[in-house]
DNA sequence: CGGCTCCTTGATCAAGGTCAAGACATGTGG
DNA sequence: CCACATGTCTTGACCTTGATCAAGGAGCCG
C-alpha cells in the first residue's frame, strides 16, 4: 500500500494512521468505527473532567487537546501533554478502572471518535496484537512521564522552555511561514513548563533578543535550533 | 485459601504476593521461577544503569530499590520511585524495546528474581490475563507519574515533603517503634522531592519543631498525620 | 584517637513568583 | 467607522523561596 493511499485524508481510516489501531485489519477498524460516535468539540470545550467516571476512550481525528490537572488548592492548572490527530486519550483511566485523573480540553476545534469502554475492552480481549500495542503505548508514555518528572525537578526554567519549544516543533511541525503549528496563549505554555505567565514571557523575550526565536503574536518561530538544543542541554 | 498460607514467607511463591503474577496458576508461577535467576544485590549496588540494553525484568523478593535518573549535565540525580518486595521493575524498557531510561540501585540488601526478556515475552503472549494485568499496572504507574509531575510543578517544597512522608508511611509502614520502615539518607529524600539536601533538612527541622514529626538519626516518625495531610493539601 | 561520612545550621544570593500598571489587540454596539 | 470594553501580552518593581557556599557537630569505625 502506498503512503498516499494509507493516509488518505478524506477516508475514515485516515484517523487510524500511525497509532495502535494499525494492528487491526480493515474489517476490525470498520467495526470499531461503526460502534464509535463522531463528536465535534468547539475551541475551549471539555472532552472530560478530572474526577468523572470514564465511559470510553477518545480517538482524535483532527484538532489539538490539552490534558491537564488542576490544583484544587490554588486553582492553578498544569498541562501534562497535548494530544493531536491519531492520538488516543482517556484509555489510562478506562483500563485502570479509575475516575479520570486529568481533564481534557480542546484548544482548537477538535473532531474525535468516541469509543465506548465495552467496545474497547472487547477489542483488547479478542485481539492480542492490539493489547500488545496498548502495553507498548502505555510504557512509552510512562517513559515520557518519567523524563518530564526529571526535567521539572532538575532543569532551570530557561532549559525547560527551550526543551518544550523543541518538543512543540517536533510534535506539531511548521506552518507555511515556518512558525510552529500550534497556537497557545502564554498562560498555557507557562502551565506546561510549570511557571508563572510573566516568567515565561520574560524568558521568551530573552530568547527573542538573543535571536534564537521570533515571536509574532501567539505564533513562535525557531531561528536557531542548534542553540535551543544546547540550552535545553540535550 | 487463608491469608497466612498465601503469604507464607518461606515459600518461593510468597514473592508473588499482591502483584501481576497472581493471574498465573501455580504451575505457571513455578515455570516462571524455574526460568528465572535468583540474585542478591548488596547495599548501594546497581541492578541496572540508564542507557543499558535491558535483558530482562526484576521481580523483587526482599529489600528496597531506588529508581532514578541522573542529569548528565549537573550529575544530580532524581529519584522517581522506590520499589519493594513484590514489585516488578524494568518491564517498561523491556516492553517498549528501548534502553533503560532510569537506573536502579539497592538501598538495602535486596534479593530479586531476574526473569529474562524472552521468558517474560512468552508469558505475555500465552497468557491473556497476564498481559491485561500488565496493561493495568503500567496504566496505574502512568497515573502516579502524572500526579508526581503535577505535584512537582504546583506544590511548594513543604507540601511535597509532607506528601512524600505520607507516601513513605503508606508504602513501607512502621517498624516496632513506630518509625517509618525505610532508612534513607537526607540526600536521597531530597532527590525524591527535587530539592537541595540543606533545604530538605531545614523543612524536616521545622516539622519537628512544630511537633508534627520526630527524627532519630535517619529514622522518621509521624506524630501528627492529620496536620501532615493538611500541609500536603490532600 | 584521628579520619571518615553524613547531618545541621548560618549567611548570602539568585531564580522565579507576585503585584501593579500600561500596551496592544480584538470584539461589540451604536 | 468610532468609542468603548474586555482580554491578553508585556514590562517594571519588589519580595519570597529555595540554592549555594561555608563551617561546625555528631556518629562511626579502624
Amino acid at each position: 500500500m502506498k503512503k498516499s493511499e494509507k493516509y488518505n485524508e478524506t477516508s475514515f481510516s485516515s484517523v487510524f494512521s500511525e497509532n495502535i489501531f494499525n494492528f487491526l485489519n480493515e474489517d476490525q477498524k470498520n467495526i470499531m468505527l461503526s460502534y464509535s460516535e463522531k463528536r465535534i468539540y468547539s475551541k475551549y470545550s471539555a472532552l472530560y473532567e478530572e474526577g468523572a467516571k470514564p465511559s470510553g476512550v477518545f480517538l482524535i481525528k483532527s484538532g489539538i487537546v490539552k490534558i491537564f490537572k488542576t490544583n484544587n488548592h490554588t486553582g492553578k492548572e498544569h498541562i501534562i501533554r497535548f494530544a493531536k490527530s491519531g492520538d488516543i486519550i482517556g484509555f489510562r483511566s478506562v483500563i485502570s478502572n479509575e475516575t479520570f485523573c486529568t481533564s481534557a480540553k480542546a484548544i482548537e476545534e477538535t473532531v474525535v471518535f468516541f469509543i465506548p469502554s465495552s467496545i474497547f475492552y472487547d477489542f483488547i480481549k479478542e485481539n492480542h496484537n492490539f493489547s500488545m500495542q496498548l502495553i507498548t503505548l502505555s510504557c512509552k508514555e510512562l517513559g515520557e512521564s518519567n523524563k518530564f518528572i526529571t526535567d521539572l525537578a532538575l532543569k532551570s526554567l530557561r532549559e525547560r522552555i527551550a526543551e518544550i519549544l523543541i518538543l512543540f516543533y517536533n510534535t506539531f511541525g511548521l506552518d507555511e511561514n515556518n512558525f510552529i503549528r500550534i497556537t497557545l496563549n502564554r498562560e498555557d505554555i507557562a502551565n506546561v513548563v510549570g511557571t508563572a505567565t510573566e516568567s515565561l514571557i520574560r524568558q521568551l523575550s530573552d530568547l527573542k533578543k538573543e535571536g534564537i526565536i521570533d515571536l509574532k503574536g501567539k505564533k513562535i518561530k525557531i531561528l536557531d535550533l542548534k542553540k535551543l538544543q544546547k540550552i535545553s542541554s540535550i
